[in-house]
Parts: C-alpha cells; sequence; structure tokens
DNA sequence: AGGCATAAGGTCAGTATTAGTCAGAAAGCG
DNA sequence: CGCTTTCTGACTAATACTGACCTTATGCCT
C-alpha cells in the first residue's frame, strides 16, 4: 500500500465498511481537495479498484448537487455467491479477470491475504511454462483451487 | 567462489529471515543500484532462484509505486517427500498416475479421503469436458491442487 | 419559457514511473 | 573446446498521475 490511489481505495474501503448500508456518497472535488490531487485521479481509483467484477456499484451525477455514490454488493451467503461467480468464469480468463475475481473473493472474505498470494504464485507456475492457451489452462486451475477452497469451507 | 547472483540470493534470504512474516517488498531498481548491475539481473536471480518449487512465492507490480514481493512458505519435515513427489510430476499426468499419486498422499496422511474425493471431482469436471491434452492439464490441476493443500499447512 | 451563470462530474490522451522479456554476449567449468 | 550459468541492454508492458477540454444539472434573472 503505497501509492495515492491505494490510499483513496482504502480510505473509500474504510467508509463502506463503517457504513450503515453498504453504500457511500461522496463528493468527487472534496476527496480531491482531501488527498490533495487532481479530480480525474478519484475517476481512476474508481475505475480502476471499484468495478462491477470487484462486487461494487458507482453511481454518479453531475451539476450542482452531484455526487458519487459507491456500493459494495453483499450477498446474504457468501457460499452460494461465489459458487455462482465460479460458474460465471468461462472457458478462458485473463490475467486480468483472474485478478478481478482474487479481489472480489478477498474483499468478501471467501480467500485471505496469504491464500491470495499463494494462488497468484501457483497461477504463475503452472501457467508460466506453457506458450498457446495460457487463458484456457488459467480459467481451470483458478476454478479448482477456488472450488476446492469453497467446498472445504462448508 | 560466489557469483553475483549468490550474493544477491543471499542478501534477499538474509532479509527474509530478519522480517516478521516470512515476507519481504523491495524495489527491482533499488535492489540493482544497491549492486551495481542491470535491473534484470534481479529477474534472473528471482527466477533461478526463488522458485514456488523452493517454497518462495514472488509477486510483483509495475508502474508507479512498482514493488517485487517476496514470500516465503516453510514446508513442514514432514511434507518435504510430498513435495518432492509433486516436482516428479512432469508436464503430463495419466488417470492411473493421479490415482497413485492420490492413494500416496492419503496413505502418508496429507490429504484426507473426503479431500481425495473432493480432487478427484474437481479433475473430472476440469478434465472432462476438453477432448485434448487431458493429461497435461491434469498435471497442472492436480500440482495447483496438491501444492495449494501442502502450503497451507505450513 | 429562454438564456446564462455556476456547479458539479466525465473523458482522454499524454507523461512519468516502474517492472518484464528475450536474445545474445561473457564467464565459468568440465 | 563445448556446455551451462551468469550477465547485459534494448525493447516492451503495465500502472499511476495530470490537465485540458467536454457534458450535465440547477437555479436565477429577465
Amino acid at each position: 500500500m503505497s501509492t495515492l490511489s491505494d490510499h483513496i481505495e482504502a480510505y473509500i474501503k474504510r467508509m463502506l465498511r463503517s457504513s450503515q448500508d453498504n453504500s457511500i456518497e461522496l463528493s468527487r472535488a472534496q476527496m480531491a481537495d482531501d488527498f490533495s490531487c487532481v479530480p480525474s485521479q478519484i475517476n481512476y481509483v474508481l475505475s480502476t479498484r471499484f468495478t462491477l467484477e470487484r462486487g461494487y456499484i458507482v453511481e454518479s451525477r453531475r451539476g450542482g448537487g452531484g455526487y458519487i455514490r459507491i456500493g459494495h454488493v453483499q450477498v446474504g451467503d457468501d457460499h452460494t455467491h461465489a459458487v455462482r461467480l465460479l460458474q460465471s468464469i468461462g472457458s478462458e480468463l485473463s490475467e486480468k479477470q483472474m485478478e478481478n475475481v482474487l479481489a472480489y473473493l478477498k474483499d468478501h472474505h471467501v480467500i485471505s491475504p496469504k491464500q491470495l498470494q499463494l494462488i497468484r504464485g501457483i497461477v504463475q507456475q503452472e501457467v508460466g511454462s506453457i506458450s498457446q492457451g495460457k487463458d484456457v489452462l488459467r480459467a481451470s486451475v483458478i476454478r479448482a483451487l477456488l472450488f476446492f477452497i469453497i467446498e472445504s469451507k462448508s
């Protein structure tokens, strides 16, 4: 956690956790001012870290009284939702898609940071050594690992 | 007679030992500067000496605030033979070979009967849906799963 | 109602800052 | 000498950050 983006991300997540309904509303200009950066920096953080794929919903309005609202998808049963997420992985999975899936599961406490690290390492090991079909193999390995973790919990 | 790579390796391992959680973060450019070498030398050392096989997990990020993070997982003595077994799995693994590996690990209490069943199911699910290269995919998935299980015990 | 001022937020392309890759040179070792 | 390991540097890729310019909403004033 070192860059400005990381700090803004952490700040927003902190606000979300302390909110009543997993949803907060903020002013872009105010945020930019608080963190001493240009307003578009906030957009950058939102678009790279608070995506739908990671379980976040961002709405906004311009003009007077404008705002940015960030919601965190919360599902009653983490288990069934995680399984659904896995099922949604197709026959191929890019590196970026994988990161999104892992970020989602970490943010929903399905996997620990330590497990995330280990999974990354294993995937890198397996996928790195081949020249073709990386996305296909990545999909299989990730699905296998995550399925194992999720099933082991029940 | 030790090479520059050896020194870098020793330095990193020293840092790891003195770290709190068997994990350190470093800057590639900084390291290269400290050792008066080109940055890619660091990659060379990492790829030849800090492999997953040896219990190291290397993650990195490019761009502003980029880093290289190295984690070390200590495998208990009773599991070193299991790791060796995994290493002996080549690029392909037949169904029969897989059963032998699983039986061995079950007999040595590395995996439980329940886990064995789960692993079989997962592999079947992943491998069953493709027409070519079953043995290759099976090798990867099995290696990934078993590695995860073994490392998780540390 | 129409027009204009003000007050938000959005986009995008360019710059800066890291790290990764790979082929080939150099060095070490039978 | 031939093979393996180490080392280098040019090129590539990813991520972070900035600022100029654009779009949309609100309200006030005629």
